[in-house]
RNA sequence: GGGCGAUUAGCUCAGUUGGCUAGAGCGCCUCCCUUACAAGGAGGAAGUCACAGGUUCGAGUCCUGUAUCGCCCA
């Protein structure tokens, strides 16, 4: 059966595939094989947002290479493929559509039927997912594809948060969040982007507390946010204003002097300002920081609150009045300044969930009186009114200047950011005070933090490249307490279950003391749940248990999914507990409300219904989410099977390498290694390999919010998956990332459309009617585009546009001319083979005799064992660029330019039978070797080709040299070893045939310059020195048949034969007859000769270097001189040549 | 503000411990539909290696500084 002329993947790609998973070829089965030869990738999780991009394409590219390389190789491989929830993005995108499509919020719909939402977009995107995986060749184990919420991975994180608690590592505290009023939720950094907002400035006077003599009666401070005030705990001002003017005036000095002409006024400026600042502020703000060293107190303005005056590095003196306000529970670095304060500033927060100014509650847990007329009040808008104008009418406010400010805007909402304190659950991955932490293997390690950081550099575990291991060990040495918390619905539930349970202190009032008779109460209380939680829950500890105003919040931590049997323990707890014993006192009559739910209230009266003051909420779980990287950090051994001890855990923990993009170092790579070092006590994975990133031709980065990825389905349409994965690893370098410029097909004329031009017209024409743009447009901004193309001009839409617009018009699929290279590398790979097989067919498979092999036979064989070892290192180090490089050099160059091209002759020859035969016996060898090592780049296409080759040439090989097998499948076929085959390689051959080479380029160049054409056999002499004659007529078939030359004469003491043009190479004098006259040819040689001569003196001048002579490696003075002889005889020649011609 | 990178041919990028007469692919020019492949073949032109200093016999490569661009962290 012959193949087709072109490569078509898509009449290939389904069949092989499905080959592969009906073979099992994919499957990974446990069998006590060590470490060192079992290979494990664990997918990084493609999240279920929404299909995949070509960065996901280009990361499962890598590790689809490294795995079936590896599965080649005969490890015992394993890549473990999944999908993972990604909280916040995934809710964020289902309840903008269920906003949009219903216009439904997600509090119309409530928890259970959003998450039943989620659910129903996560399968129809994991199976778009997994499908995008399987078209690109991914070669998964299908059967264990795990998602990050499944009940196994659940109970992983369920034991994980539980041992962490257990072990105090996890605790909960404040936190500022960037909080998005309108969805009524916290956001990631990473979606929150600024604008630039005209604003205000106010300055407001607060009054000073009993100013002394000299001492100023108000103190000024500045603020954009004037609502904020209403939580103001301090005001603070630099420690030490002197210095600090002078420390700004002697850097501002610094500058100056280095400083170029255009900038020095603006310096100077500051300079004369901060001289002036000494005469107008320093006095004063000395005199603050006294104050401030003296405890003294201010009284904040219209809620009455005393604050203290402190002294903090974040007052800037060269800056405003020198004072700032502190709103600890209101702005980052207020609350930073908050912390550093011994005891810490009380927090006091002014903002409800729903943006509006809250019920003002001081430290001592009264409510502000002066604060309710405030309350309720929007809290940017109505709340910063009021307070300005309240302030006014007290006459403290200073001064207003227009100042513009960045402001946090929420990229789902596009509501601005408040910053927001709210409760959170954190992990403590900084050094644990006393004992340290435990590991599960046993070790003791200050903390995980550092445990992790230990890894890396102790090279446990290798990051490539290796500057990426700095980002690693910097991020981690910060130990920061990591927030674990999100307000969010989708995702694994915080594994803590809370109840209230307390004492209504009116219950005592008849006492004689009822202050301390209640606060015995309360301890006594507080015994007793912790012993019913001992009996109740045994296995849990107690979450927190903090005393509050009429009681304790209990929470219980466990590893069980529901809290089912302490919900029992609980009524029976309260109706065992003894109350009489605990609170004396006379009961008064319980309210209604506390008995809903409580059967026995009345049989046991006041103490009971006092007890439980929430008791109809019974347990409640805590109602966050855990961040999602808390499950991905346990992704490496959870989707193993972890907490069990599965086989699967055995062999394939710890993973081999993980491969990821970079900006993922901090957020997963580190957390998985304190995840893994800790819940199994030992490195997730031995390396770590980081990818560029794939960006689009304006230099951004692919990003699903962007919408500028293309989805690599339809490179796959347009290319196939082998050219797609060609150019992915061909570009994937170790220092750049990848551009990659997008473009569609106008599904019209079928022409390209480069996208950023597309996008930058589409701008234009909404400019000009008069549209105005908030921001710069993103591809998912433009639904309707018209094609660049004037011939056409036509309207298409893009992928984002909304269904009515995509049956209204056409609609253009993306691509990339990027791959291109890919598509005819494969399609010359698949010729080449093609017309292997068309030789081939029945090659002997006879013992050979390196010996006696032919020149070019030995050389091709030569160089491709050197190439087979130069692939193993290159891909061994990660070097995929290289890695492709070095095959293709050796495909497309070596073997189809010069071999096959040279036995053309002897294949068809019906007269030297061996010689044919041998050299159909090399061809085949190659080929079976380059679709071997091609493979895991290529699987489709080789493996297509592979199956024809079994069938053309079922037995191939070199017997004697190496002994092939022919599997059925080139998935599990052995690879070419990573020594390559030592007896083949010939260094001579090599060299002699690199002289050959350019012999024959030689007359090539000749042949051209003189207008041959090609078809045209040519005459030429060669002059050379006499001893070598033998030597190279045993090799000049090589250049005649390479050359196009009709006639060869080899001939020591040849001169010019008239109209003959000439070339030096090596040591040759070549001469082609009858093509040239002497006035053409005297212009070339003039021409090298001056070239050459240029280079002669470069030559002479370096090694006429006395120092030069002394100081360099010998082997370098000795490649210059044999270069200087060469240069020197070529020059000889050249000059006796045109002396010839006169 | 701190950290990490990049800057080499028109474009996209290689260039491993300093030894370079600086490479590849695409594009460009010339020629060729040659019985595997025009998604191909043969040949060619094209570079002050961002800039300024320094170290060295020797710098694209090492050091310092500057400029521009990108990413990460605050």
């Amino acid at each position: 059966m012959e193949l087709e002329k072109l490569y078509e993947p898509q009449k290939v790609e389904s069949d092989i595939y499905q080959q592969w998973e009906n073979s099992g070829a994919f499957r990974s089965t446990p069998d006590d094989r060590p470490h060192a030869q079992t290979y494990t990738i664990v997918i990084p999780p493609p999240n279920v947002t929404g299909a995949l991009h070509l960065g996901h394409a280009l990361n499962n590219t890598l590790q689809d290479m490294l795995v079936r390389y590896h599965r080649m190789r005969g490890f015992n491989t394993l890549w473990q493929p999944g999908c993972d929830h990604a909280g916040i993005a995934t809710q964020a995108v289902v309840e903008r559509r269920i906003r949009e499509t219903e216009g439904l919020s997600r509090h119309d719909i409530g928890r259970e039927e959003l998450v039943r939402r989620i659910w129903e977009w996560k399968e129809e995107y994991e199976k778009r997912i997994l499908s995008q995986l399987k078209l690109m060749g991914c070669s998964c184990d299908w059967e264990r594809s795990r998602f990050t919420l499944d009940d196994g991975l659940a109970k992983a994180v369920r034991l994980q948060f539980f041992n962490l608690f257990k072990d105090g590592l996890i605790f909960r505290g404040k936190r500022l969040v960037n909080w998005d009023t309108e969805l009524q939720t916290a956001v990631a950094n990473d979606e929150v982007y600024h604008e630039t907002i005209k604003g205000k400035f106010w300055h407001f006077k607060y009054p000073v507390i009993d100013p002394q003599p000299g001492e100023p009666e108000f103190v000024i401070i500045a603020t954009t946010r004037p609502e904020t005030m209403l939580g103001d705990t301090a005001v603070a001002v630099s420690a030490d204003p002197e210095g600090e003017l002078n420390k700004a005036e002697q850097k501002l000095l610094d500058s100056l002097s280095e400083a170029s002409e255009k900038d020095k006024p603006g310096i100077q400026a500051k300079i004369d300002s901060i001289i002036e600042r000494r005469e107008t502020h320093l006095p004063q703000l000395i005199t603050l920081a006294k104050m401030a060293n003296a405890d003294r107190k201010l009284r904040l303005p219209l809620v009455d609150r005393e604050i203290p005056l402190i002294t903090d590095q974040h007052a800037n003196p060269t800056l405003g009045s020198g004072c700032v306000k502190i709103t600890p529970a209101h702005d980052p670095n207020d609350y930073e300044v908050g912390m550093r304060q011994d005891p810490p500033l009380p927090m006091i927060n002014v903002l409800t969930r729903d943006g509006k100014i809250a019920i003002i509650v001081e430290t001592d847990g009264s409510e502000n009186p002066n604060s309710k007329k405030y309350e309720g009040l929007t809290f940017a808008g109505e709340g910063r009114d009021k307070v300005v104008a309240d302030l006014d009418a007290l006459e403290l406010v200073h001064d207003i200047e227009d100042r513009a400010r960045e402001v946090g805007h929420s990229d789902r909402s596009k509501a601005p950011i408040e910053p927001f304190l709210s409760d959170q659950w954190f992990v403590k991955t900084g050094d644990v005070d006393g004992d340290g932490v435990l590991l599960a293997n046993d070790n003791k390690v200050s903390g995980i933090a550092q445990a992790a950081i230990d890894t890396v550099r102790h090279e446990r575990i290798n990051i490539f490249p290796t500057r990426y291991a700095k980002s690693y060990v910097d991020w981690l040495g910060e130990k920061r307490d990591w927030c674990i918390s999100r307000q969010l619905w989708w995702g694994h539930r915080i594994p803590v279950w809370t109840f209230r349970c307390g004492i209504n202190p009116q219950d005592i009032q008849s006492d004689d003391q009822p202050i301390s008779r209640y606060d015995q109460a309360l301890d006594k209380l507080e015994a007793a749940i912790r012993s019913f939680l001992k009996v109740a829950v045994p296995e849990s500890k107690v979450a927190f248990l903090r005393r509050g105003q009429l009681g304790y919040n209990v929470g219980v931590c466990t590893t069980d999914q529901r809290c089912d049997d302490a919900l029992l323990s609980l009524q029976r707890f309260h109706e065992n507990l003894g109350f009489k014993e605990i609170i004396p006192g006379k009961p008064k009559e319980p309210t209604e409300a506390r008995l809903v739910g409580f059967p026995h209230a009345t049989e046991t009266g006041m103490a009971v219904s006092s007890l439980l003051l929430d008791y109809d909420k019974g347990l409640t779980q805590d109602e966050d989410v855990l961040d999602t990287w808390f499950s991905s950090a346990l992704w490496p051994f959870s989707t193993l099977g972890w907490p069990e001890q599965t086989s699967h855990l055995k062999q394939y923990y710890p993973g081999s390498v993980l491969i990821t993009s970079r900006d993922i170092i901090t957020n997963w790579v580190a957390r998985m290694v304190m995840f893994g070092l800790y819940a199994i006590g030992k490195v997730p994975f031995d390396h770590v390999y980081i990818h560029p990133k794939i960006l689009d031709g304006r230099g951004e980065t692919m990003s699903k919010s962007k919408g500028n990825g293309v989805d690599p389905v339809d490179i796959i349409h347009t290319h196939g998956a082998d050219a797609l994965r060609y150019a992915m690893a061909d570009m994937t370098t170790e220092t750049q990332d990848i551009r990659m410029p997008v473009e569609y097909i106008c599904p019209h004329c079928e022409k390209l459309v480069d996208q950023s031009l597309a996008i930058k017209a589409e701008e234009q024409s909404r400019k000009s009617r008069g549209i105005k743009l908030d921001r710069k447009l993103q591809p998912s901004d433009c639904h309707r585009v018209k094609c660049l193309n004037k011939e056409c001009g036509k309207e298409f839409s893009t992928k984002w546009a909304d269904e009515d617009t995509r049956n209204e018009l056409k609609t253009a699929r993306e691509t990339s001319d990027k791959f291109d290279l890919g598509r005819n590398f494969c399609n010359k790979l698949w010729n080449a083979a093609r017309y292997a097989f068309m030789n081939i067919e029945g090659a002997a498979c006879n013992k050979l005799d390196p010996n006696a092999l032919l020149p070019e036979d030995r050389w091709i064989l030569s160089t491709l064992s050197q190439t087979i070892r130069a692939y193993h290192q290159a891909l061994q180090l990660y070097q995929f660029s290289a890695s492709i490089k070095i095959l293709r050099e050796f495909f497309w160059e070596n073997l189809c330019n010069w071999y096959i091209e040279l036995t053309k002759p002897r294949l068809t020859a019906t007269t030297n039978v061996d010689s044919s035969a041998t050299a159909k016996q090399v061809l085949a060898f190659c080929m079976d070797q380059m679709l071997r090592l091609f493979h895991p780049t290529l699987p489709f296409i080789t493996e297509r080709l592979w199956q024809q080759l079994n069938e053309i040439a079922p037995k191939r090989g070199l017997p004697g040299i190496a002994e092939l097998n022919t599997d059925s499948q080139l998935i599990v076929a052995e690879f070419p070893p990573v020594e390559g085959y030592a007896s083949l390689e010939d260094e001579a051959i090599v060299n002699t045939f690199s002289q050959l080479q350019d012999a024959t380029r030689g007359v090539r160049d000749l042949r051209t310059q003189c207008k041959v054409v090609p078809k045209d056999r040519v005459t030429v002499t060669i002059a050379l020195p006499a001893d070598d004659v033998s030597s190279f007529e045993s090799h000049a078939h090589i250049v005649t048949n390479m050359a196009g030359i009709g006639s060869l004469t080899v001939d020591p003491s040849a001169k010019r034969p008239s109209n003959a043009a000439s070339v030096n190479i090596q040591g040759l004098r070549i001469y082609v007859h009858d093509v040239s006259d002497d006035a053409a040819e005297r212009k070339r040689t003039t021409k090298t000769l001056d070239n050459l001569e240029k280079q002669i003196k470069g030559k002479q001048s370096k090694l006429g270097n006395e120092k030069f002579v002394a100081n360099a490696p010998p082997e370098v003075i000795t490649v210059e001189r044999e270069r200087l002889e060469e240069m020197l005889t070529q020059q000889k020649s050249l000059q006796s040549h045109l002396a010839e011609l006169g």
